[in-house]
DNA sequence: TAACCAAAGTGGTCTGACCACCTAAAAAAT
DNA sequence: ATTTTTTAGGTGGTCAGACCACTTTGGTTA
């Protein structure tokens, strides 16, 4: 289902509209209209609330049961529309607080893809390429409009991947800031989103295949090289740069494959985790 | 592979056990382990099965008074989980019909991309931006991957640009199909979809801006530039006319941006629709 | 002042019912 | 026998009210 721009859910024909198009606070009261779903009449207002900018990033909405009768619907379809906002990523719930809208750096949820790809049994390959092609742009756009403060995160970053080489989970960690860093840099918070919705589809589908720590010398030396072609402004080197490491990850990962052979099992009882929500996005 | 197909029958005969529908599909009941919401249960579940091949694009899921029971949760806390995975497009829910799903060609809901457009102000620059460095890309691959029919398809594509020159509304459609038709052509899926979110996402946020007639021709040539030097298999000459057309394009829609200042433009009543092939991506 | 605790507020879940819509089997018409 | 119409059941959408678990808050106590 999607929510298409030019629903008829303009106030027209307000013949005998005297209390439908009542609005208390901002939200309007819904008509019982053939319209859609009522679910989506809360998404429609909550994003022309959005829009207008009566609804801001960290704002906590009204309480579930006021809202409902605000818009004069149920509290279970009301619920409905939230959890649809709450499902990508716009709105959330958190349990004996609130509802809010999300906060944080822009950031589309991996969910969707992820899933998509179980769907379409899309390649490990066909992800890399996706990225690939993401972070070489990127990089060659933070080239040309990194900030000196961007540039000293991605600096930090790769300090932290020396100090790391013999820690791969913390190494880990450091090598996905970086190159979060380099997102933010391009200046272009779409592609950045786009870049991260990628890579944590990647990473959590498939088990992090923490990289042997053979290789982590090599990965730090890229990531060095990289910080400084972005800095010096090299577009199209730093570009290749990053294009290079990609290609050189993607081969690491393709030869662990082989080593994998258990693969589809994995999936145990226990192990069932999910990050809950998401907007742990932080930084 | 559909659930009920062939087994709706046993209403009355197989009434004798309740729970004998062993085989169905392997929905393990709940445990209400301290693990998060039930809902986060049902999108486990389904997406496991998906995962395992137990449900495939067009598949049914079972009603849901049946599921519910089967997870051993509410009704409601299943469509909560349900909703979520019909947010995401994994699902599309029918009314009167069933719940199914998603077919067709793997698609990223664009919904999601603008609601963060408007919560965070995204440039048309930005959308802009990403939309070129993903096309460029896409032509890119496209020259090196396209097979005889994608091509068959942007030939056809662009005659009709041709014979739609006085027809905006037209033309757009077709321009449309022509760069989802290179999208298909570079042989990654994920790619497309992204292209296809971005692109979808900035038609449906702004007015669609219907391009005035006159830039239709020179847009119409380099339509045609591009599919050629991609069934050369020229990739560095394809991405570099893909870029000069995007930034054309960039460059009317900034001009137009300026004579925007009402936003009226009521749907023109005389657009005939083709009857032609119906789009109908899916959904 | 600090730690504590109880009450109110809030999202999460459950139940059971009714509606509108769709589908397919049964019945009627040809 | 075939086609059309009717009908009964299935299905998702909505509603109502209640209870639970958790968080927050403010007053109470040590």
């Amino acid at each position: 289902m999607s929510f298409h721009a030019g629903l008829a859910i303009t106030s027209e024909e307000m013949s005998r509209d005297s209390n439908g198009s009542i609005q208390l606070g901002s939200f309007r009261v819904v008509r019982p209209e053939k319209n859609g779903l009522m679910a989506e009449q809360v998404v429609i207002q909550v994003r022309d609330m959005i829009g207008q900018g009566s609804l801001k990033p960290g704002d906590r909405l009204p309480p579930e049961r006021e809202l409902s009768k605000r818009l004069g619907i149920s509290r279970a379809s009301l619920r409905h529309g939230l959890r649809f906002l709450a499902a990508i990523g716009v709105l959330t719930s958190r349990d004996g607080s609130g509802t809010y809208i999300a906060e944080g750096p822009p950031a589309l949820d991996s969910e969707p893809l992820r899933m998509l790809a179980e769907l379409h049994r899309f390649t490990p390959d066909e992800m890399f390429e996706a990225r690939k092609l993401l972070e070489v742009g990127l990089a060659g756009l933070a080239a040309q409009h990194a900030q000196p403060d961007h540039l000293a995160v991605m600096a930090e970053e790769v300090t932290e991947m020396y100090a790391t080489l013999d820690d791969p989970q913390e190494y880990l960690v450091h090598d996905i800031r970086f190159h979060r860093a380099v997102a933010a840099a391009s200046g272009n918070q779409i592609l950045a989103a786009l870049m991260n919705m990628v890579s944590t589809a990647m990473y959590e589908g498939r088990r992090a295949t923490v990289e042997r720590a053979t290789d982590l010398k090599e990965s730090a030396e890229f990531h060095r090289k990289i910080y400084r072609l972005i800095r010096a402004h090299k577009s199209d080197q730093a570009k290749a740069a990053m294009n290079e490491h990609l290609e050189l990850a993607q081969r690491a990962f393709a030869s662990e494959e082989g080593s994998n052979t258990d693969e589809g099992k994995a999936e145990k009882p226990g192990t069932a985790r999910r990050p809950r929500s998401r907007a742990q996005a932080r930084q």
